[in-house]
DNA sequence: TTGAAAGCGTTACCAG
DNA sequence: CTGGTAACGCTTTCAA
């Protein structure tokens, strides 16, 4: 527990003056400081194990290389956290920092979490959700560069940049991907009225219709929740006891969970997947779509990505390296990428 | 984007030093500071927004109020995070706020992560993981008071105060409400080799076994693995094609997914659950176990409690308001909480 | 080529 | 009761 080294120390072991460290430390040295002493200030920072002192370095610069991330619910929710990853990959390959705070869904700390943050000086600000949502964005967010990831402005004029998936054309895409297996009766287990991704999916499986001209029944679009008990419960509504001409050949749900519950019902009322009835999930989420039986075949979320963006955004913005004009650009959307795993199949023939 | 008020603003506008800002501000304005200039202080701090700067404190008195969590993955990992927010529930409630960074598993870049804390004079350290772990204690973490959550240090001398979950006990009770149910014949799909808490759970159930007095037969035990299709295959093996009279009436799984790949088996197999066998979970994982059909009954991880835990622990250390003295201990263990849902019931009749 | 000094925003000490 | 000054650790400018 004893103190750390400073660069007086390192200067005292050299035998040379503070600014002399500083100056060979950050790579002005040469013509400034004589090779000899410069040798003798590496060597001792090296055995003092020297680090220079962030505090200290941002109150000076009046920067830190800290970037401040705000999460509702990222860090302590079961989802996975990696926009946070994606995002702390590109700080790191530009000499950032990233630190988490999360408020766990509470809003009424975001205020209080960014102060913190911004007490601190962090150069710029993320706010990640784990779900897209509209946020109220803080007021202080707009004081530093700051960014969006999964979330963007509630506001008619947004002041930031944002960052999210592409919903529509995932949906789409999903839904195509059952059309193309020959499927004409495709239910659709929506997940819940007050997420906006849920209508987003479902309008992106009416264009997937429109486009093939494939007519869709009213009655087969569920606003069913997100959960394995919502999939069970909508799967039976829609397979227990009906016969197989009136059956849907293929559940398209609007997440990894429900086509968990639906694939249990199926199993319980006898019905095989994919050959009975193809299941599709969304989200790929870890470690449920890979390792169900069958594995999912599901529409992933490009977290990682997201996050990636979105800190090369700021970063840009930082830096002043944007170049690409994408300064000028309120919104990012990054697609989905369909994965083909085992649960979904031909349409079984009538 | 413009600059902060600074306390010599506040005083500037009050009209009087930047040092009676700071006492008044501080609450040490009385019998310092005119009753009349603390008004005018106060009220010019308000008009400025001032709060102070948070660098420039953390430079001058040398301790931030800021505790640094290091986590394997517990950000990234789709596992909740709960130890987190326990802490930060904690470390809020006593004035200190959290800063969270993620090596996402690369144990490489510890000690690069607690020099940028330490760098940032973070007044303590919380190493926090996923699983139960043994970890090498990164040497900063020995320079500011630290603890451990959730992991341990691997070496024989351990230097830090950890919390775990009492997992023996944790498996002990699991398997006791089966045999209390009036299950005689248990199998336990155990998780992986090398999971520290595996081992433990097994040991419980052995535990169990042998002060009920009930025989265990050695071929019910299986590693298994983590996920869906390794409790899924695990089932198959116990009970596809098996007679009534030589299958197990229940399976105890060391996590809920293999719970879910077990209740998947039996399902695909017609049996039912808990009717003809009673499936439990461990961990009590959100969205997972209380959610499934039927709801899994499992022996919650207490996440939270662990990281409340642990904050306290530590800030009493940082505080020096350790009366307890539960400095010397070296352990915490804190137990696991059994909660009963729709999977398990009376052991079948035969 | 080197060292001394100023300043980042704060608080604590000590004269006045 | 008040206000000036030093110190926290660093970088940068300027003078020697």
């Amino acid at each position: 527990m004893n103190r750390k080294a400073t660069a007086l120390d390192v200067a005292k072991l050299a035998g040379v003056s503070r600014s002399a460290v500083s100056l060979v430390l950050n790579g002005r040295g040469d013509g400034n400081v004589a090779k000899e002493s410069q040798d003798r200030i590496r060597a001792a920072a090296l055995e003092l194990n020297y680090s220079p002192n962030a505090i200290a370095l941002s109150l000076r610069n009046q920067r830190s290389r800290v970037i401040g991330i705000l999460s509702d619910e990222v860090v302590v929710s079961p989802f996975d956290g990696n926009i946070i990853g994606g995002a702390d990959d590109i700080a790191r390959s530009r000499g950032f920092v990233t630190v988490v705070m999360d408020t766990e869904r509470d809003s009424a700390r975001d205020a209080g979490a960014i102060e913190t943050l911004l007490d601190r000086q962090v150069d710029g600000l993320m706010y990640v959700t784990v779900g897209l949502k509209p946020i109220d964005v803080p007021q202080g967010m707009l004081r530093v560069p700051s960014v969006l990831a999964n979330c963007y402005d509630a506001l008619p004029q947004p002041q930031l940049h944002h960052v999210i998936p592409d919903e529509v054309t995932g949906g789409r895409e999903a839904a195509e991907h059952l059309l193309q297996l020959g499927h004409l009766d495709i239910a659709l287990l929506a997940g819940d009225e007050d997420s906006p991704a849920a209508p987003l999916r479902v309008q992106g499986y009416r264009d997937a219709h429109a486009a093939a001209n494939v007519p869709l029944r009213g009655d087969r679009i569920f606003m069913a929740g997100w959960d394995i008990d919502a999939g069970y419960r909508g799967a039976m509504k829609l397979l227990d006891g009906v016969s197989p001409a009136e059956r849907p050949t293929a559940i398209m749900c609007a997440n990894d969970r429900l086509a968990v519950g639906v694939t249990l019902a199926a199993a319980r009322l006898g019905l095989s997947v994919p050959g009975d009835l193809s299941v599709m999930g969304y989200d790929d989420e870890t470690r449920i779509a890979d390792t169900m039986v069958p594995a999912l075949t599901t529409m992933a979320l490009p977290l990682r990505e997201i996050g990636r963006a979105a800190m090369t955004t700021l970063l840009d913005a930082i830096e002043g390296t944007d170049t690409t004009g994408k300064g000028t650009t309120v919104e990012t959307m990054v697609p989905c990428r369909l994965v083909i795993r085992e649960s979904t199949g031909p349409a079984p023939t009538r």
